[in-house]
DNA sequence: CGTATGCCCTGCGCGC
DNA sequence: TGCGCGCAGGGCATAC
């Protein structure tokens, strides 16, 4: 599931590609990927606008397009942004096609369909609820043990729910959020309030650094992620937890278990976080 | 407001 | 071998 390294992964391998080329034509061949305004306005306003120079991301958002309104994009768990030549065969599940002016194509493939387009225009309007109330980015300034200690203050939910929390901090999503937890020593389960200052610290630092790690490894690769060239990422063999349930932990050789917190399957070793 | 739950959807792995 | 079922999950709506 791309989370926020996947998705750097996917901004910066797209990002030769796509930069200054204009959209000669969008293949919309299931519409309702298009979340916002409705599929044949989307078109229509999308067709002839080039891509930025840069592009740009928060969180787990893509955004692919600039000026005169933002086209953003959400893999959500299994949508696939890439460049392939017009030559490809068109793959399964391939709902949306931008036909680029360097004659290749922008494709977006997602088998569990949940991801999609949202075109927010310079007043606001198509601006996804979750993009608007988007917390800091782990890797920026406004990230920090001070301002996690705040945000769990008198909450009662357990640490990984308020991690999950976009809203809290930006681009965790369940297979980090198990490693940040793992390399804090801290259960995912503890409720957030209960941490101590120590705990907190190694919390932030660690869900700073995990991110960081995982992004020079290309993101993970764990089930249809692959990037903006078609390229899976190396962190896979780095998990310390995540899918490694019934395996002898790294640091104290007792077994990962699998358990559920905050609705999600959750990787800890229970030896080492407490 | 904070928290919990269910839904969206497809493919896969399991049990029989 | 084949079928049906449950599970996987990010964000969002909804309920409490």
């Amino acid at each position: 599931m791309p989370e926020l390294p996947e998705v750097e992964t996917v901004r910066r391998t797209l990002m030769p590609h796509l930069r200054g080329q204009r959209v000669e034509r969008v293949d919309l061949r299931k519409p309702d990927h298009i979340r916002y305004p409705d599929p044949a306005t989307f078109q229509a306003e999308v067709e002839g606008r080039t891509f930025a120079m840069e592009l740009g991301r928060r969180g787990k958002y893509l955004l692919p397009l600039e000026g005169g309104g933002t086209l953003v994009c959400h893999l959500r768990m299994s949508g696939r942004l890439f460049v392939a030549s017009p030559e490809a065969p068109v793959e399964k599940h391939t709902h949306v096609i931008f036909h680029l002016s360097s004659g290749q194509q922008l494709r977006f493939q997602d088998q569990r369909t949940f991801g999609g387009f949202h075109l927010v225009y310079p007043d606001g309007r198509g601006m996804p609820k979750g993009l608007a109330e988007l917390g800091p980015e782990p890797l920026e300034e406004r990230w920090s043990a001070d301002y996690l200690a705040a945000e769990l203050a008198g909450r009662r939910a357990p640490i990984k729910a308020v991690l999950l929390d976009q809203s809290t901090v930006a681009g965790l999503g369940n297979i980090y959020v198990d490693e940040a937890l793992f390399r804090a020593g801290v259960h995912p389960a503890r409720p957030a309030a209960e941490l101590s200052r120590a705990e907190v610290e190694r919390i932030a630092a660690e869900a700073a650094a995990v991110l960081e790690e995982a992004i020079r490894y290309r993101g993970t690769t764990f089930s249809l992620y692959f990037d903006g060239e078609a390229r899976g990422g190396d962190y896979y063999r780095e998990l310390r937890v995540f899918d490694r349930s019934g395996e002898p932990c790294y640091v104290c050789g007792s077994p990962i278990e699998k358990t559920r917190v905050a609705g999600r399957g959750t990787h800890v070793c229970t030896r080492c976080q407490r």
